[in-house]
RNA sequence: GCGCGCGUGGCGGAAUGGCAGACGCGCCAGACUUAGGAUCUGGUCCCGCAAGGGUUGGAGGUUCAAGUCCUCUCGCGCGCACCA
């Protein structure tokens, strides 16, 4: 987000170049996943293990011009900015390890004989004076030109090798290193020695400058190279002595665990000879001092790395041969697809006068770009867009063509949540007025710490996200992103899109692994809807545990709670009429359950009228409710409203339990009790608690909560009514009713429970020990004791330590 | 290997450092029933006739008091993984 300033003697398409350098979207010719049996390519987040994420299908790197979106422009904001965001520290930790930040220095190698520079990237400069070799990617484009005659053919091999396997084998083959040596050498520029240039399939084209230096004494992966091909491995860096200590206790642990197994350790002769078949060595990685690495011009011996790795920076830097550096793993955002349902770039391509082609956006004007019809959607087995079917579509009068690829399903999600603010405005996509007032921040321009869980007051971003850990790297990372973007362009007021983000555990199958069609333990949805219904599904859901957690499907569970919405339903309604209904249900052959909802039995109206069949229980009288039957409600009312400010439903849905157990029992039912307890039921079996709160009469009594006339249901129409229950006012507790005139306090004699004793809720601390020291039981386990002290926690215990 | 998280009955799970096992499932007994895979009532951590004792993966520690806090250890799950 910046203006661009050309030099004058740029031409048109040299600017275009330069401009595609520095935007945000920008189109790029490079090897990118592509996966046969989708037909399209894929980012990297959506290739897991090799295997494509959607299907599991196969994938292959392939060169292809694509789409591109420069995330890595915001790689430091992505990652210091999860500090402002309450998310789980594991998903925050995910979203670091991808963006994989890691501070170092590059470095620039010459080769001998081209004097080609090679520049590596290293994370421990300081042990630059114990490189003796250097490794490229097979990949790497210097390869070729280096290689000499007589490696050539064994170059070649290597190379071919390496491409023929897949990512996935190239992993599982780790343990063992393989490369073979170029021929070329290179200058390490701190002792001017030749060190030899390998390729090997251990370093990445893809991270960092695909070209290492090699430090075989202070690195475990180059230390199994050189001990293979038997390169030299000095040692420049000197543990001290608890990590000495450490390393003598691995080394006599590993010879008394495997007596037979050599064991290298790097305090000893790091080039003594190791015999056996295995042998286990610990290169020193860590931080120690420097050694044997001075010259002429510099010495870093005797420096803690911390300090070498600065003194040495700053001399290269000074000597124009390297430079602090700051890497990171995450790559630019692939954001072409060739696919037919996704949204149509606005993007057509033109010819210049030079013969080059080069892309243009559409104006305002001319958008929504809209897919053409097509009667062949499917992907092609080129890769070529199907939209490209569409010749009529993408060859435009002016002679330009469209961009035929299209934008992945990130394209929507990444900003859904904004639009959702505003849906309905048809000229920009969420106003400044919207946005500011659901994002809670006018005018905010910078990002505040995550806030304590009792300040009051809107958050910044979206308040509450729920959503699996599955979207960790994708949706969670791609959205952030582009609310950044969106935010630099003022549009706007927030650093961040999702202030708090829950992560729901997926539910596993009965036999508590992951669901899968191949394992067979799939639970599809409709079944326990068609069984159960919605509200017992949804209230089962909510009851199998806390939402973060994992846990297994359990059919019996549901019958559980489905019991509960029975009972629930006999709470409120006559049986002898529900009899009856049952009985003209059968006759009218609309057969189901009578506790079912009316959406999911998609009653008609013969069923409607049946269900005017069903009357309430006689029981349920409008009278004032007894101290014992408003304590039940209160606490009722405490916990849920409680827990569901927590997100613990579970605990919630047992509150409610207790509530239903008790008030059955009632002889008579008060009907603003009753009220009162659809209203906290809603929330997690609204359709129950819809159909009951319509048949419950108009309260009079004075403990009524409520309002004073039934009213009829708006959940469909979406139109407030007066007395329609999802309307109604949230029940407040009072706590005064809570308050018992009794309490019952544990005695313990040392720690140890002896007895439960009745005092009255107001006892003060002396009252409390009094009744302690005089219970029965108590003086058994006293007796003959002196008290040396007593511990009273005010309503909570007394504990008497005697001895 | 690195990082994150979790270990409590037969099962899912409750428990601001203060009565371990709420609530539900399952199981046992009983009631009503032609019947029960419906419903209701009671019981259900382990040892013990009882008094009592033991018990939150294991070992230590802090505390009057530990499932909860600390250290170590074992086990499980998830994520990343040749990232220089």
């Amino acid at each position: 987000i910046e203006t661009l300033v050309y030099p004058a003697k740029w031409d048109e398409s040299k600017r275009r170049e330069y401009r595609d350098s520095r935007r945000l979207a920008y189109v790029s010719e490079q090897p990118v996943w592509w996966c046969e049996q989708l037909g399209t390519v894929l980012a990297n987040e959506e290739v897991v293990d090799g295997k494509s994420e959607v299907g599991g299908f196969p994938v292959v790197r392939k060169p292809m011009r694509q789409w591109m979106l420069r995330i890595t422009a915001y790689a430091e904001r992505l990652l210091t900015d999860l500090e402002t965001i309450d998310w789980s520290d594991s998903l925050k930790e995910m979203q670091r390890n991808w963006i994989g930040r890691s501070e170092g220095a590059s470095v620039i190698f010459h080769t001998v004989s081209e004097r080609l520079p090679i520049e590596v990237f290293t994370t421990r400069p300081d042990t630059l004076f114990g490189a003796t070799y250097m490794v490229l990617a097979p990949e790497h484009p210097f390869v070729s030109q280096i290689t000499t005659p007589e490696q050539s053919l064994l170059v070649r091999d290597y190379k071919i090798g390496v491409a023929k396997k897949s990512d996935l084998e190239r992993t599982e083959l780790a343990k063992e290193k393989t490369g073979v040596f170029t021929g070329a050498y290179a200058i390490n520029p701190v002792n001017n020695q030749n060190i030899p240039i390998w390729i090997a399939d251990y370093v990445l084209a893809s991270y960092g400058t695909g070209a290492i230096m090699s430090v075989p004494a202070h690195d475990e992966r180059d230390y199994w190279f050189a001990y293979k091909f038997g390169l030299p491995k000095p040692q420049v860096v000197l543990p001290n002595t608890t990590q000495i200590e450490v390393a003598r206790e691995f080394l006599s642990e590993m010879n008394r665990v495997r007596p037979n197994l050599i064991v290298h350790d790097w305090t000893l002769d790091k080039d003594s000879v190791i015999c056996g078949a295995s042998c286990v060595s610990k290169a020193f990685d860590d931080s120690g001092m420097a050694i044997n690495s001075s010259n002429s011009e510099i010495s870093l011996d005797g420096l803690p790395t911390a300090e070498a790795k600065e003194k040495i920076t700053a001399w290269l830097e000074a000597k124009g041969l390297g430079k602090r550096t700051v890497n990171f793993k995450l790559r630019d955002l692939l954001f072409s697809r060739q696919r037919y349902w996704g949204e149509p770039f606005p993007i057509v391509w033109k010819k210049g006068p030079d013969g080059q082609s080069y892309h243009e956006a559409l104006p305002e004007s001319a958008l929504p770009v809209l897919p053409p019809e097509l009667t062949d959607y499917k992907p092609t087995a080129t890769g070529e867009p199907p939209l490209a079917r569409a010749k009529d579509w993408v060859n435009l009068p002016d002679g330009s063509t469209r961009e035929t690829n299209t934008m992945p399903q990130w394209a929507g999600s990444c900003w859904y949540y904004l639009r959702y603010l505003d849906a309905k405005n048809s000229t920009t996509f969420v106003s400044k007025e919207a946005e500011q007032y659901w994002m809670g921040k006018v005018g905010r321009a910078v990002p505040s710490a995550p806030r304590p869980a009792e300040t009051a007051g809107p958050t910044p971003g979206v308040d509450l996200y729920v959503g699996g850990t599955e979207h960790a790297v994708l949706h969670l990372l791609y959205a952030r992103f582009w609310h950044k973007v969106l935010f630099d362009l003022r549009y706007v007021s927030t650093t961040e899109p999702f202030f708090k983000l829950v992560n729901q555990g997926m539910v596993l199958g009965e036999d508590n692994q992951k669901m899968s069609k191949s394992r067979g333990n799939v639970i599809p949805v409709d079944v326990p809807v068609q069984e159960v219904g919605t509200d017992a599904l949804r209230l089962f859901e909510m009851f199998m545990g806390p939402l973060e957690m994992v846990k297994p499907w359990s059919t019996k569970g549901v019958e559980g709670v489905y019991r509960f919405l029975g009972r629930v339903w006999r709470l409120f309604v006559d049986e002898k009429s529900e009899t009856e209904f049952e009985q003209a249900e059968t006759t009218a052959g609309t057969g189901s359950r009578a506790c079912e909802s009316a959406e999911v039995r998609g009653l008609t109206s013969a069923a409607t009228k049946l269900l005017d069949l069903i009357k309430l229980n006689p029981a349920i009288k409008d009278l004032a409710a007894t101290p014992a039957q408003l304590k039940t409600l209160h606490a009722c009312i405490k916990k849920v409203t409680e827990d569901l400010d927590g997100l613990r439903f579970n605990t919630a849905i047992s509150a409610l339990m207790v509530f239903v157990n008790d008030a059955i029992t009632w002889e008579t039912k008060p009907v603003s009790v009753l009220r009162d307890f659809l209203i906290l039921l809603q929330p997690f079996a609204p359709h129950l608690a819809e159909e009951l709160w319509e048949k419950l009469p108009t309260v009079h009594s004075p403990q009524s909560t409520g309002k004073t006339s039934a009213g009829k249901s708006t959940m469909d129409s979406g139109l407030s009514a007066g007395d329609s229950l999802p309307y109604q006012p949230w029940p407040k507790f009072d706590p005064a009713l809570l308050v018992e005139s009794e309490m019952e306090i544990p005695v313990q004699v040392n720690g140890k429970l002896r007895d439960v004793i009745k005092v009255p809720a107001n006892a003060d601390n002396a009252t409390l020990e009094a009744a302690a020291r005089a219970s029965e039981k108590v003086q058994q386990f006293i007796a003959g004791k002196t008290i040396k002290k007593v511990i009273v926690v005010p309503k909570k215990l007394v504990n008497l330590i005697a001895g």
